[in-house]
DNA sequence: TTGAATT
């Protein structure tokens, strides 16, 4: 037993020693496996932790403080057994936080109440946060409240919760003015008492001010937040592939388009262009596609291996899958604990489905603006599906065509388009819901740049209600579609 | 209307 626990020990030692040779490391590999580590070669000086030791979380620390820097300071108040300072498995950039483990869970306790917000590191603005990380935990109990009126504080967040148990931590999320964004987390000690909280607050009342009831949930899992960030950089960077969101809950679809996005911008990236925010934006999107392969070999993409590829439309390695739901990259999870049925884990793409939790909120359009999109689900679309199935993985086949309008009712009018969204994007993001006999983004005569606005027309009415539903507030980056029917010629033309 | 950061 202790044999092997000190084999074990002497092997991160070895690879600590490698890694900080300072010879051949990449960033984001063996570079920050083992920051500080244990003593290597004599077993008597060889760490051991409590079975009860907590591993802490360190945020706020400036991005030129390494494991060496930061022993000192933690070293105070025990001995230290891992000591890792994260960086980004890309780019091996300092993500400014890090994680501790002391031998005794005393010394953790210790620095937690010494430490955590007790001070502020030279260059921060905030102060040093010393808390148990998330992986100590036990099961959901942080929540995202959302539509609060703008005015309210803390307390009155505190006091409106408090009710349902102990409340951990109560945070207003605030702009760089300091004003309320209107929305809050709290965490609670348990689950338990946040979904108490949910079943009795959520939709309840609707605050002063807010353009809606009350929202009460658990907070994005981290595979979401990054799924809404990507969305929002996509659409910021006008790099939205149109159909990458509407079929995201079709894990497959979307993966194949990601990767080939990723490639393309991979290998523009190592085209020449030095241009730094598309590195970043690459290593995102792979980031993203990896997170939807969801224990499936991802293909090989990494921001080195494309330097010979064309910066083609044609992805390198799309891989080949038969059906978009059996490979679907979320299916996979179990259910959740708190009891929400298995097929929400397949909207966990970052496109919520109607909270399940709300016993009181009745109005499905008020829960879906509540949610993170305006989507309504997969069963409101078989001709989307349909487009699936037969087209993938190519994209929907784009038939060049004449500027023609369908029957009344079958016109949309689109509000709120990306700038860069010409006539055939407009196309793709209306294809999964029906024919699509025409499109057009109206575009400034004397610079030729698109109004942001423009036509579709199905063949049938039903498709048109169907995108209304589906796209109508509809994000893209900052901004939502606005989709409604195109009037008819003559109404509302008294003349 | 999802934090500054969670291997």
């Amino acid at each position: 037993m202790y044999i092997k626990m000190a084999t074990l020990a002497n092997g991160q030692a070895d690879n600590a020693s490698l890694s900080t040779n300072g010879l051949g490391s990449s960033p984001g590999s063996a570079g920050h496996m083992n920051g500080l580590s244990h003593s290597p070669g004599n077993p008597s000086t060889i760490p051991m932790k409590d079975h009860d030791a907590i591993k802490l979380f360190i945020g706020q620390i400036p991005r030129n403080l390494d494991e060496k820097d930061l022993k000192p300071l933690f070293e105070e108040f025990g001995k230290i057994y891992e000591l890792t300072v994260l960086k980004d498995r890309f780019t091996g950039m300092h993500k400014g936080c890090a994680f501790l483990t002391y031998c005794e869970r005393e010394s953790a306790l210790k620095a937690q109440s010494a430490l955590h917000e007790q001070k502020t590191l030279p260059g921060m603005n905030r102060p040093i946060q010393v808390k148990p990380a998330d992986s100590e935990s036990r099961g959901d109990r942080k929540l995202f409240v959302g539509m609060l009126n703008k005015q309210q504080s803390e307390d009155d967040v505190r006091r409106l919760f408090e009710a349902f148990g102990n409340i951990e931590e109560c945070t207003i999320l605030r702009g760089p003015d300091g004003n309320s964004k209107g929305c809050a987390f709290v965490k609670y000690s348990s689950h338990a008492e946040a979904q108490a909280a949910i079943n009795a607050l959520h939709g309840s009342q609707t605050m002063p001010g807010a353009s809606s009831s009350l929202v009460v949930k658990f907070a994005d899992t981290d595979k979401e937040r990054t799924m809404r960030r990507m969305q929002q950089m996509a659409g910021q960077m006008g790099m939205f592939n149109p159909m990458a969101i509407p079929f995201g809950a079709y894990g497959a679809y979307a993966q194949a388009l990601m990767q080939q996005q990723a490639a393309l911008m991979a290998s523009v990236a190592q085209g020449g262009y030095l241009n730094p925010m598309a590195a970043f934006a690459a290593a995102q999107m792979q980031q993203m596609a990896a997170l939807n392969m969801n224990g499936l070999a991802a293909a090989p993409m990494t921001p080195t291996s494309g330097g010979s590829t064309p910066p083609g439309i044609t992805a390198p390695a799309v891989p080949s899958i038969p059906s978009p739901i059996g490979v679907n990259g979320f299916t996979g999870l179990p259910p959740q604990a708190n009891g929400q049925p298995a097929a929400e884990a397949v909207f966990a793409n970052g496109i919520h489905p109607y909270p399940a939790q709300s016993p009181t909120a009745a109005d499905p359009l008020q829960q879906a603006y509540a949610g993170v999109q305006q989507y309504a689900g997969p069963a409101a679309y078989p001709a989307a599906y349909g487009q699936i199935s037969q087209a993938f993985p190519q994209p929907p086949p784009m038939i060049p065509q004449q500027q023609r309008e369908g029957p009344e009712g079958c016109n949309l009018l689109i509000y709120h388009l990306p700038q860069e969204f010409g006539d055939a994007e407009l196309m793709q993001m209306f294809l999964p819901f029906g024919n699509v006999i025409s499109s057009k983004v109206f575009v400034d005569r004397a610079t030729n740049q698109s109004k942001c606005f423009g036509f579709v027309s199905f063949d049938n009415p039903a498709s048109a209600q169907t995108a209304i539903q589906a796209m109508n507030g509809f994000q893209i980056g900052m901004k939502r579609l606005k989709v409604q029917l195109k009037r008819p010629k003559d109404a509302n033309r008294p003349y």
